[in-house]
DNA sequence: CGGTACGCCTGAAGGC
DNA sequence: TGCCTTCAGGCGTACC
């Protein structure tokens, strides 16, 4: 499911397609996937891509006339620039396209938005001053996070240290799949309390964000069954997994039997050994 | 405050 | 072989 490294291979992989084109013709063919106004204009017809921004798991389309469309992947979306002429692999639960020219107004291709699960979508906003604002909400980009706002988020937290992961308000573009990698990597299980976590756990568990994430972009992303990047390829990266989707398997690191059971009501997988440290189950009786 | 359940949605996978 | 059930999950929301 497209998380953070999914979203930006994506931009990455649209934008010498789509920047600089002209929308000849935005066309919807599945209203309900849009948030606000669903006009063709709204859909950014007629504008120009000036160019494309990420924070998390958003992606925004700017146009040079200051009109924005942020796209949504949710967990099956698909965002990807099909050549003049090509044509489209599986052409159900296609939702909306827009057909590009170059500056000539000759075709230049069509972006296409797929999402069979609809649990993604596109957000319709007037400029830049309302794009800030939707993104308000979010906290810092997950790809460049700070340890200080990991640790502020962790201070007084009761929470499990995951759900503060996957938390978008706290920090945006970690999911399901990164939060459990990045657990692992800093050897924190996934079930501890966030304010019980040391200074030195939150700066490696910061950093293992980080990595985890830059090194999952580097393989284009994971693909577990719909994700393709904007020219239509599947992520590399699922190889590389070491407890997402391998529960009952043996730890990469110490071939004891990863365990998985539901945190923050998300499947999460962890090394018992590895990531032992757990909080005590009841309050000291002293 | 935080955990839990639910609804949205489809398709893969497992059970019988 | 085929139908039925279960599960997966981002995210908002209602509820305890």
């Amino acid at each position: 499911m497209p998380e953070l490294p999914e979203v930006e291979s994506v931009r990455r992989t649209i934008q010498p397609h789509v920047v600089g084109r002209r929308i000849r013709q935005a066309l919807l063919d599945r209203a309900d996937v849009v948030v606000g106004e669903a006009s063709p204009a709204a859909l950014l017809q007629g504008a120009r891509v000036a160019r494309l921004e990420r924070l998390g798991k958003h992606l925004a389309i700017i146009a040079d006339d200051g009109r924005v469309l942020v796209v949504h992947l949710g967990m099956s979306g698909q965002l990807f620039w099909l050549a003049p002429g090509g044509s489209l692999a599986n052409p159900s639960h296609v939702h909306a396209r827009w057909r590009l020219v170059d500056g000539r107004g000759v075709d230049a291709g069509t972006l296409v938005f797929r999402d069979p699960r609809r649990f993604g979508g596109l957000w319709t906003l007037p400029d830049e001053v309302a794009l800030r604002e939707h993104w308000k909400a979010l906290g810092p980009d997950a790809l460049d996070v700070p340890a200080a706002v990991l640790r502020q988020a962790c201070a007084k937290s009761a929470r499990a240290i995951k759900s503060v992961l996957l938390d978008q308000h706290v920090l945006a573009g970690v999911g399901n799949i990164y939060a459990d990698e990045a657990c692992f990597g800093a050897r924190i299980h996934p079930r501890r309390r966030a304010r019980t976590l040391k200074p030195a756990e939150v700066e490696a568990l910061a950093r293992c964000v980080r990595e985890v994430l830059s090194r999952a972009i580097e393989h284009r992303g994971t693909t577990l069954r719909d994700f393709v990047d904007g020219e239509g390829r599947a992520g590399g990266y699922r190889l590389q997994h070491a407890v997402y989707g391998r529960a009952g398997q043996a730890c990469v690191r110490c071939g004891v039997t990863l365990k998985s059971a539901i945190v923050g009501g998300r499947t999460t997988v962890w090394c018992p050994t590895c990531q032992a440290s757990r909080p005590p189950k009841h309050r000291a009786s002293r």
